[in-house]
DNA sequence: GTTTTTCTGTTAAAATAATAATATCTGAAA
DNA sequence: TTTCAGATATTATTATTTTAACAGAAAAAC
């Protein structure tokens, strides 16, 4: 029986989800077929009590004295996840970040269909990325209004992304991937995951200086 | 005066600090010198005891009746991040993100300056990426070893990292960006900083399900 | 100059999140 | 059957993180 489907549940323990995931689609390959949290705390280097609490959170897929089936709560995750389906993306912003991501197959096979993407640069609009012709950045209203669109990756600079967001939202997008340097305004009704790469990057930059400065005390 | 430099500032505000760093940067762009902790909280939407409480973590830059010098926050929160000095970089694992990455002018901009790239793959060995010539991963070791690296940019298949993980380690490479879906098993004298894109799309397809659940209701 | 307002640093409180402890259930072996 | 170790669900505790409150210093106004 699964908890109060009304609580919210928090982004901390969200974001963790994918590594359970990605953990379990791992014991699956080395064909292992039930594993206990305490045996998976240890594989991920967290605590048992975090890994059952948060699985908890969705629902009582363990059983007592057996642990998890593997399976089984690959297959949960997954649909906890939203991975039990399709999306139609596009792509704003075909520069090589754009086409790298266009490239990557493991996104098909996810079930991230990629359907357009858009330049607003002559050079490389008509070229392909992925198994799609690039258009003109004019072509995307037009464009949303004929295909439903789920997710837009934006890989675009940040002074466009204003511009081109609230094109996004008015024809339909709920999701946005947001790799631009630049935070979005958008509305209850449209979800955005940031990907801020040079943030990243920063972090490890601190992370670098952190180490030096112990290693000389 | 700063505070006891010896205590261990937690994750989540170093993980803030870079989007201060964005705002502040705005802020100079546009010529505004000086801002207070709650306009800054306007501006990003969280709350003014948050900056006040994140930034006295590493000092005391603002003034009682002023608020903060933008240009010197900036100088300071760069300096706090490891931005005001060079890093060398290589990339390991040239594919579609590798060039991607290397041809991105921020990085260079910023102080993260590619002097090298490895591939596996004979056909974009010799090619260029960035400024710098695809090498052959055979000539990692050797290079390593004339040359200071800083951090390498691990974007190579999962079956792969954990062989070129302890390469990195033992020539003295001591961070890693590490895009590889794995998690890397290294000492304490390295640091890591994962950018599992594909974790994050999967949060946003978590985000869209939880969306249509509620729209359905 | 003096007064008023602004706005930080700092302390305290509240809210979240992580960990530990406990009670309960399962399944296999005796 | 019965027992018992194994392992989770759940509750309690602790730790961390965030928010709020406030005293006091500096700036601005008069």
């Amino acid at each position: 029986m699964s908890k109060d489907e009304n609580e919210k549940i928090s982004l901390a323990v969200v974001k963790r989800l994918p590594r359970y995931y990605r953990y379990l689609g791992d014991l699956l390959e080395h064909g292992i077929t039930r594993i206990s949290s305490g045996d998976l705390s240890k594989k991920m280097g967290v605590t048992a009590s975090q890994i059952r609490q948060d699985l908890n959170k969705f629902g009582c897929f363990g059983q007592r004295g057996y642990g998890y089936n593997v399976e089984m709560l690959y297959a949960e995750i997954k649909k906890i996840l939203g991975l039990d389906r399709e999306y139609n993306m596009i792509i704003i912003g075909a520069g090589n970040l754009g086409q790298a991501l266009a490239n990557y197959p493991n996104f098909r096979k996810r079930g991230f269909k990629f359907i357009g993407a858009f330049d607003k640069n002559p050079d490389i609009v008509g070229k392909t990325a992925g198994d799609v012709v690039i258009m003109d950045i004019s072509e995307l209203e037009p464009f949303l209004k004929e295909n439903r669109v789920d997710i837009a990756v934006l890989s675009i600079p940040k002074y466009n992304a204003p511009k081109i967001s609230p094109i996004l939202v008015e024809n339909g997008v709920r999701g946005i991937w947001n790799f631009s340097h630049i935070d979005l305004n958008t509305p209850d009704s449209v979800v955005v995951e940031n990907a801020h790469l040079t943030e990243s990057v920063m972090t490890l930059s601190y992370k670098l200086s952190e180490l030096e400065k112990n290693n000389k005390e």
